[in-house]
DNA sequence: CTGAAAGCGCTAACAG
DNA sequence: CTGTTAGCGCTTTCAG
């Protein structure tokens, strides 16, 4: 399909292909002369780089393999969405695949993405199958698991810890004097991001309030509105006198809302609501939903920033390799 | 980074790199005894093809570009996911852009796209810049456009009528009695869909119903809830006694929800409620709402189909160039 | 069914 | 600053 190479390039602009080659990656580096009827020879014959040579030839392509749960969660969503932007703005090139929480997928995933000899590949969390990490680490390839610290990175990490949020949450519910509290969570048995959260909101109420009523409620399908319903009722049997619930997702802790109106139960004064996510409806439902802000844009952020650093510079020192983006609870009126 | 080679696995299962790459590629065109070597020889070296260099021999790699307006949008999200399964069960590979509506953008990126001689190209929607289809058309590459029939697609296309969509929540509300009627749209002086689905609104209202009340308004922002409540407050301000509203967009629709929450309005009694999208939450909000689905996930599925068929047999014949995939409208209770 | 040969289009030393 | 020279790792005729 290609039609027009740098061979072609070169003959019209009365240059050698290599010239042609450097002026592409550096212009700087050729005459002004030169410069100018290659520029010319280009537009004229509307030549467009073959990547796939390039690649082959650097050993190296100028794409980087993103590998998410799945991109139907708003939070992944936000972060690839930042991150394809920044990398485009530098011509590196997103390829994307859905791992669906399950690591034999991921682990193909990898597999398939490395066979590209992508400039980096971007795995979400820091939960891998051993043969994941041996295949990363034994490639070379500048990999950054992201939305996920705490744990021995392969590589680089740019996240926050799962368990502090879990204890913010719990310590918000605490502070307006909730004693009789749930955690709502959904696919926990494969989200251990989630899991994490949960498990740091029981901690903290424990350590914090030893006499406190704590469930931790799971639904083993996807975090939905719907779910939070289903929860909402669970945990109200779990724990009578219900008066706090913190959720692993803004739309189940929605879906908790639609219930407790549904239901009469009046929010906060009955039940305090905590989500996770800040999502676009959050701010706006009634009543509004505090909630935990993980910024997955600011994520994507400095993903982008530590893989492009890491190109053409030589890589960061030890000290950057891990970033905190740190998470934020916005008080509004659920609480 | 590439470690062991075809020409590895050659030498240790005793036969030549091209036996090798024929075994990969159809496995049974080899003979059973060499092609147990070459098995064993692969996993005893833990070989990883070079996809690079495959598609540089091949002069088409395994990758399709998919270029969405922003995949934070829901309905994208969902298609972009499972055109992603379903081309990645197949071997291929999807590369990912946002145009963020902007033809320019698309423009650069469908250039990039073309430098890694993509298997086919998936665009959104019919509106392009004359450059981008002329650049498309000259590459020879399958392209299909999405979300959008209706037009004169480049190649082939996958979607389904906008102003149909308009049509149908036009006469579901008329059917309800409601004369007095507004479309709340977001972003449509770049999101030409949603501004089909408004005048495809308007078209029907005066068609049906010379004597109904009918405005369109546009939000300049994104589709979100907050914009949803603002657009609300506009409807009521320019037609009195607004009695049905159809959104772009179910994130704007919940926000016209809230908003009539908050003031008492009744709804469905006083103003009813359409959306488009069938997201997540409209089944489960109060009101539940009705809403037109536009399958998200259908069109991934076809546009899969399509793409593949096209790769192993030959294009398809003309009949199929163009699918529609339809609407639903799905009544609930804000109607 | 298998192997030899000839590139795919580009980059990257290295000389000039 | 520019051109020459080798490949990158794989696919693909084409013989055998």
């Amino acid at each position: 399909m290609q039609r027009v190479t740098m061979m072609d390039v070169a003959k019209l602009a009365q240059v050698s292909p290599s010239t042609v080659s450097l002026y592409l990656r550096k212009p700087a580096a050729v005459s002004p002369a030169a410069g100018q009827e290659i520029a010319r020879a280009i537009s004229t014959l509307g030549y467009v780089p073959n990547l796939v040579a390039g690649g082959l030839a650097a050993a190296s392509s100028k794409v980087v393999s993103i590998i998410v749960p799945s991109i139907r969660n708003a939070f992944f969503a936000e972060t690839v969405s930042t991150l394809q932007s920044e990398l485009a703005a530098e011509g590196l090139q997103v390829i994307l695949g859905h791992s669906e929480y399950g690591e034999d997928q991921e682990e193909a995933l990898v597999r398939t993405a490395l066979a590209w000899a992508p400039a980096a590949v971007v795995l979400t969390g820091l939960s891998h199958s051993p043969e994941t990490r041996k295949l990363l680490r034994a490639s070379g390839v500048p990999v950054v698991e992201m939305w996920e610290i705490g744990g021995e990175p392969i590589d680089m990490a740019v996240g926050f810890s799962h368990p502090q949020v879990g204890a913010s949450a719990a310590r918000h519910l605490l502070s307006k004097g909730r004693r009789r509290v749930a955690f709502l969570g959904a696919r926990m048995q494969e989200d251990h991001r989630a899991a994490k959260r949960a498990s740091g909101f029981a901690e903290e109420i424990g350590r914090t309030a030893g006499t406190a009523s704590c469930a931790i409620i799971n639904h083993p399908g996807a975090a939905t509105v719907e779910a939070g319903s289903l929860l909402l009722n669970r945990a109200m049997q779990q724990v009578p006198n219900l008066d706090g619930i913190a959720c692993s997702n803004d739309l189940v802790a929605l879906g908790a809302l639609f219930e407790c109106q549904r239901q009469g139960i009046a929010v906060p004064d009955k039940i305090a609501v905590v989500g996770f996510g800040d999502l676009n409806f959050s701010a706006s439902c009634i009543p509004s939903l505090t909630t935990i802000r993980p910024s997955g844009d600011l994520i994507g952020k400095e993903v982008a920033r530590l893989i492009l650093t890491g190109i053409d510079g030589g890589r960061p020192a030890g000290a950057s390799r891990v970033i905190d983006t740190g998470h934020v609870l916005i008080e509004r009126r659920s609480t």
